[in-house]
DNA sequence: ATATTTATGTGACATATGTTACACTTTTTA
DNA sequence: TAAAAAGTGTAACATATGTCACATAAATAT
């Protein structure tokens, strides 16, 4: 817990409750954390490891709404367990996933407490809501083309491990659109294409 | 200010203070209160009227992100003021406003100090989290059709005044292409258009 | 009263995206 | 090793939406 940025200004009292009460918790991959509708009962703190949090349509269709990282909240979760309501996203790792999970009724408390936490939470939500923001523009102004090439150079690797099958679902597309567009970039020279992997060239 | 709900809940000490400070503010229909990339300093406590708050495009199109109602706050808003950043967005009067204004280290401070006007501030924040994914999910999944009905069932009215040049900014499409969808929904019998406004038959 | 602005109607067309259908290859499973 | 599953390629087509180019009507301004 001691790495989330808000800890070292916690009081004695709200950094020992935290560790009596904390679970450590470890998940594999593609593990459900929650599901829209879910009511959360715990609250999951971050150290490894990344979360989808996404909506799902009556389609089957997917698109994701915003990525957890290591030493963020998820929203969707906080709001769910803080408010008694029902979660507005699925959320799924990602990853081999690590990190600690709290009962929402202390960290409420911490929430009321805590003005480094509070300030913590109200960071997080901005942040969020930009992303959000971010993402409503996107879908209506950008091609498919301008946000598969953004989403590429967003992972900060040349090689990305992943199927277009699971592009498709970040995305909110389908597969053959998807491939389509990538086989577009490869002729272009923009990416290298091989099964399970796309390397990103030019860069 | 006592009508907002977490008035009666605040001590005597803010209330006293929220009165000493507040600015009353009247604003006509059309006034822009922040412009997206601006700082905020002061904090609107809308009690009468309704503002968009929106995002536009380099091509000049506009995307509602939501709409402020009475004894709501803007969370764009909240967000520049607290954590000193530029606006995501652009909010502009929708019909004449009333309300106050105070300044953001006051907020802040209450924020801070008063546990219902946190427990305020995190629901605002949870519903419009919700709104921003609903309003993700139906641009990816719904068709301008559906998206155009919705819009008009929302107003809860069964005469909307309004151009089709304007819904199309809330919408995020161009005219052509609500004038087109609504004289399809004349032929349907879902509406009855005229000049400046559209009425709502059948539901 | 005439001119100008604002709002709407509409056909024709461009294009991005979704959909279907199937071939082919690689990997995994039995 | 054979069979099944998973991943990709791709053509052909459907369709929703955006765009252009006007025409017309109503409201406002001069």
């Amino acid at each position: 817990m001691h790495r989330f940025s808000f800890y070292n200004m916690l009081s004695t009292d709200a950094k020992e409750l935290l560790h009596t009460s904390a679970t450590k918790v470890t998940m594999p991959s593609k593990m459900e954390l929650f599901s829209q509708g879910d009511s959360c009962k715990d609250i999951l703190f971050l150290t490894d490891g990344s979360v989808r949090v996404y909506r799902h349509h009556e389609s089957g269709q997917e698109i994701t709404l915003y990525y957890l990282e290591p030493f963020e909240q998820c929203n969707v979760n906080l709001n769910s367990a803080f408010t008694n309501t029902p979660a507005i996203g699925t959320a799924v790792s990602e990853s081999k996933i690590e990190g600690f999970m709290l009962p929402a009724e202390l960290i409420k408390k911490l929430y009321v407490c805590e003005l480094a936490y509070q300030k913590y939470v109200f960071e997080l939500f901005a942040s969020r809501m930009g992303g959000m923001a971010d993402l409503v523009e996107d879908l209506r102004f950008k091609t498919m083309d301008e946000r598969l090439l953004n989403w590429l150079k967003n992972k900060n690797t040349t090689t990305i491990q992943i199927t277009h099958d699971k592009i498709a679902s970040h995305l909110g597309t389908s597969r053959e659109v998807i491939s389509r567009v990538l086989k577009e970039f490869e002729h272009r020279g923009i990416v290298k294409l091989s099964r399970g992997h796309i390397e990103l060239l030019s860069c």
